[in-house]
DNA sequence: CTTAAGTCCTGCAACGTTGTAAAGTCCTGC
DNA sequence: GCAGGACTTTACAACGTTGCAGGACTTAAG
């Protein structure tokens, strides 16, 4: 029912070709004959159908984001900077919810959505570090903390790629801040305000997915920087990213009658559960309790007391993610070598570690 | 590349058309046949090509969902739910950012992206009401405040449907709450606390878009029905729905030096940065400021205090809406009557209208 | 004047899928 | 034994687009 260039070239007189032609800028196409052509496309309100395009062998236009939830303002924000820096580059997005797991993860890379998909922007939490690598379907770039070199869990039988992903091979793109050195910076940040009971909340409950292990790593580097010893009491896992968890692993220090002063939450998101908790409970932040967290969600502006947090400046990270993924879409894919793109990272101190400032 | 009905049909040793049938679960298919081909697909790792099936006249099993911004959390939120709900009915959900002009609302439906989606959900906020139940491209919900009958404000010359879409007509469903009552409801509820100098903050600054006008009726109704009259002084434009403009919409009113014991804010977005402001000027929320929102963002449980605020249920919101699009999408669109769906809504009392509950 | 290069335009084929029509096979009932 | 039907399978066309090959014409160079 929409028109097609066929209507197109018939109302201006030409062949479909031509009309093709113009539609495309091709550069051989007289003056004239184009401004008919384009009379028609406007009079019509022809749109070019891009399954059409894509059956054909060209792009659809459209990448896939990957995020685990859309709920965690984390990646909705990303979610929103993804989409804004795709629309006037003229790429549309699809969005994926993982629910952090690997299975899906590695599904979407090695191609499960081939068809409508140009390539894909993933978020990986649920993955082993270079599980996605070498095999795989589509071009992608990775965001987050996955990093090379850091060993992953051991393989189950059902982490194998399937045999149709494996025969075809491409380039993997890495965008990210350098997680460990920001998480270290987080950590000294609170050491340097004399606190040295840091619990940390955020590391995996369970052992065959380690999302994070950089934040960790940070975390006991800056430790050991200053002399401390991590204790074990003070280190919470966690079975989710929610607001609940970081509230829950609060509880779970209280209950274990740990003595701490200060608490480094792997995401602002469990630091906002874990404020919650702690006011619950009576405990001042960051009197009692100095609290940071990890990605800056707008939310943290805004919380009382504001916390404190790293900022990973995600709008730049999404829009090199888009750019580098379109990069590979419009080029030759093979051609260009793997890249891994750090971010820089802010240090943001708020009111959790600084307190309210004198007005 | 990837495989093909072609390639499944050559190496089960049958015609492509009934590689086809085995695919699309057609009854009269012998089942060593039917055998015989499925065996070849899970070899191959066949999927079908959706770019095909779509220009065939098809689906393409992608439905839209447009917001005004990702990155405000109820519509992350509302996001997450309608993607949770499509995946496991086979359909994926690609998003668009409208920004709330609408303009580019009215585009969408009008089948902006004819060709890419099958249906939309549409949150509009910049269109007048009424625009969109005649003239328009695809099937689509309408979810939010959105309701028949409230006048919209004054055409202007862009605002002229184009002439490809006047031509094609079709349904529009409608889910939403009672959102004028459920404005009513959250201002009685500061009225029954004793408050009476109640402040309005989120009608829109701009005269020609009229965003939630029955919010500020519902609120006016409540006024009314304790026998108040609404103080203009009490009511604030935003020029945005982010925290930034409720805390601006705070700044506003203390330096009109109005007198106000209770402020409704028309999202709770506006709610918490209006409670952020009221708190770094020292105001005590609830003991000098009640404060209720709208829309029961999971932020609002976690905040200090915890925001009071209406639950529109977005989850039950979102499978209705998702429902009703794939009700059209499978059905005959043209033989259902446009709906109306009202969700029922809850008032949820807590701390930043009752005060923290003692221990 | 011939040849070559350049410009402008067109027809054909193919991408992967499915609806239509129809052909072939086998069985049932008279 | 044969008409009629049910079952199983197939060939073909079409969806809208673009790469390729090439035709017709113009201009420039030799």
């Amino acid at each position: 029912m929409p028109p097609g260039l066929k209507d197109v070239a018939a109302r201006a007189g030409v062949s479909i070709k031509t009309a093709s032609n113009v539609v495309n800028g091709y550069v051989h196409v007289a003056p004239e004959t184009r401004a008919r052509v384009q009379a028609a496309i406007d009079a019509l309100g022809y749109v070019p159908n891009p399954a059409a395009r894509r059956l054909r062998g060209g792009g659809s236009g459209v990448i896939a984001l990957a995020v685990p939830e859309l709920r965690s303002p984390y990646f909705a924000e990303l979610a929103g900077h993804v989409v804004e820096t795709a629309a006037p580059r003229g790429w549309t997005v699809l969005i994926e919810q993982t629910g952090g797991r690997g299975n899906r993860e590695r599904d979407l890379v090695a191609g499960l959505r081939r068809h409508a998909i140009d390539g894909i922007v993933l978020c990986p939490v649920g993955l082993a570090t270079g599980e996605l690598t070498r095999r795989h379907g589509i071009p992608a770039v990775l965001l987050g903390d996955w990093t090379r070199g850091v060993p992953g869990p051991p393989r189950r039988p059902e982490d194998q790629v399937p045999v149709a992903a494996q025969a075809r091979h491409g380039p993997v793109d890495h965008v990210g801040i350098d997680s460990a050195a920001a998480a270290a910076e987080a950590t000294r940040h609170l050491l340097r305000l004399g606190r040295r009971r840091i619990a940390a909340i955020g590391a995996s409950g369970r052992p065959d997915a380690m999302p994070r292990p950089q934040r960790l790593a940070g975390y006991r580097a800056a430790l050991a920087g200053a002399g401390l010893v991590p204790d074990p009491l003070l280190a919470v896992a966690v079975r989710g990213q929610g607001r609940s968890h970081g509230a829950a692993a609060i509880e779970e220090l209280l209950a274990r009658g740990a003595d701490f002063d200060a608490v480094f939450c792997f995401t602002d998101l469990l630091a906002l559960g874990a404020m919650r908790a702690l006011y619950e409970h009576g405990v001042d932040v960051p009197g009692d309790v100095a609290v940071i967290g990890f990605s800056n969600i707008e939310e943290g502006r805004y919380s009382t007391p504001t916390l404190s947090t790293i900022d990973p400046d995600t709008k730049r990270i999404a829009e090199i993610a888009v750019d580098m993924l379109a990069e590979r879409l419009t080029g030759n894919a093979a051609a260009i070598a793997p890249r891994e793109i750090r971010v820089e990272h802010r240090l943001l101190a708020r009111e959790s570690t600084l307190g309210r400032p004198q007005l």
